[in-house]
DNA sequence: ACTTTACTTACAAAAACTTTACAATCTTTT
DNA sequence: AAAAGATTGTAAAGTTTTTGTAAGTAAAGT
């Protein structure tokens, strides 16, 4: 998953801890034990989310709070406090600085998980395939090769995304026209015209991206 | 402030503390003693925000975070779990449920105030968004191309509001009709005229703002 | 009452889709 | 290896669906 996180706790044992249940779940993890080697790293690739531990040996976790929160650029990274227990008011100070969540030491490693999920999920939510060059998102109803969009109508699109959905197996013409029409196919060049147009559109410079298997049907060159 | 918090508490002690409160911050605020009555408030009208006790008379928290949670239409509702003291096991629950916070009853009010305020803050932020030269100011109610602001009548204004809003999806002429008009489109071209007159006023140089997505809707070129 | 905005209608234009007719290619048979 | 037969590719024309637009009517605002 393209999801980052950022963990900034100077406690090596629970530190490691959140890197091995984190990578488990497959979020990519970097862990800083300091204030300034974490600003550092801010500074040259902004995360997705940070986890935060307030009592820092160099920097006070408010003041790193702050000047996160100074630049809107990084208004879309979600900041969760994860620290010692104090005092209600502290939560309070530390949500008000401008954390998205607080999470009291010792915490409950699956509650982290959960609330960390919880925010990860409304980020996800996106179905992509990719293959070779191209890739095919079926939620926004787009196919790319490399980063640029490549235009399809939406017979075009139906048809590759079978292919995609079934990319190592030889679709026929009736299975095509099966899922995509709801009917059985009788004597028809339809679907061959479709990837006539689907090909000329993907133009695959390596060689056909849609084979023809003589007598079976298509299938994506993997 | 145009924020509007849906409170859904049994305890009719309770729900008058946070109604005092949050009214008193500036928020919009409305009450609900029981599940039914919440959920037909939920279909005639979107809140930014639920403060939802899970243990109500009529229906369980997670089966109404459940049913939100199936309809993406609320993803970018917060939904604040506001409950009784159980087990850590059961917040785990509520926020893999698909909920983004929970306070444990019985509650700090400031508390309750600082979360809200940290979520609505981002909220706020994010009034005016920018795509290419044009941005749109959802509370001044205004669309500037470049430093120049751009006429626009409300139905246009609500429509291009509903593009921008949705910058990377493809919005079909039913869905536009149904958030704006509040029903389901009957064959008509009125949405296409809207967008033709706002296609001439927002007259893009370099192609279309507003992209015809032929069989599916507009979208914005971002 | 007058102006602006919103909507409807009817038709034109464009895009997508399908069919047709035949050419090209591959397999099998002789 | 040539011929026959089956399968696939392609261009062009025909059909259907979807979108654009002008002009006129209704509604709302001032």
């Amino acid at each position: 998953m393209d999801y980052l996180i950022y963990s900034v706790e100077d406690d090596h044992d629970i530190a490691h801890i959140i890197n091995v249940t984190l990578t488990k779940q497959g979020y990519q993890i970097q862990t800083f034990y300091d204030g300034m080697s974490f600003l550092t790293a801010l500074a040259s690739k902004k995360p997705n989310m940070i986890l935060l531990d307030m009592m820092l040996p160099d920097i006070s976790g408010s003041e790193i709070i702050k000047r996160i929160r100074a630049n809107n650029y990084y208004d879309d990274v979600e900041i969760i406090i994860v620290s010692a227990n104090r005092m209600v008011m502290d939560k309070v100070d530390g949500l008000d600085l401008g954390a998205d969540d607080y999470i009291e030491k010792p915490f409950n490693i699956l509650e982290l998980m959960s609330r960390i999920n919880a925010k990860v999920r409304r980020f996800q939510k996106n179905r992509i395939i990719k293959i070779k060059d191209y890739s095919l998102d079926l939620d926004r109803l787009v196919v790319m090769k490399n980063e640029d969009i490549i235009p399809l109508t939406s017979k075009e699109f139906e048809i590759l995304s079978l292919l995609f959905l079934n990319k190592d197996k030889v679709l026929s013409r009736d299975e095509i026209f099966m899922k995509i029409w709801g009917q059985t196919a009788f004597e028809s060049r339809t679907i061959d015209m479709h990837i006539k147009s689907l090909r000329k559109k993907l133009k695959d410079e390596k060689g056909d991206f849609i084979q023809t298997i003589y007598g079976i049907g298509y299938k994506l060159n993997i």
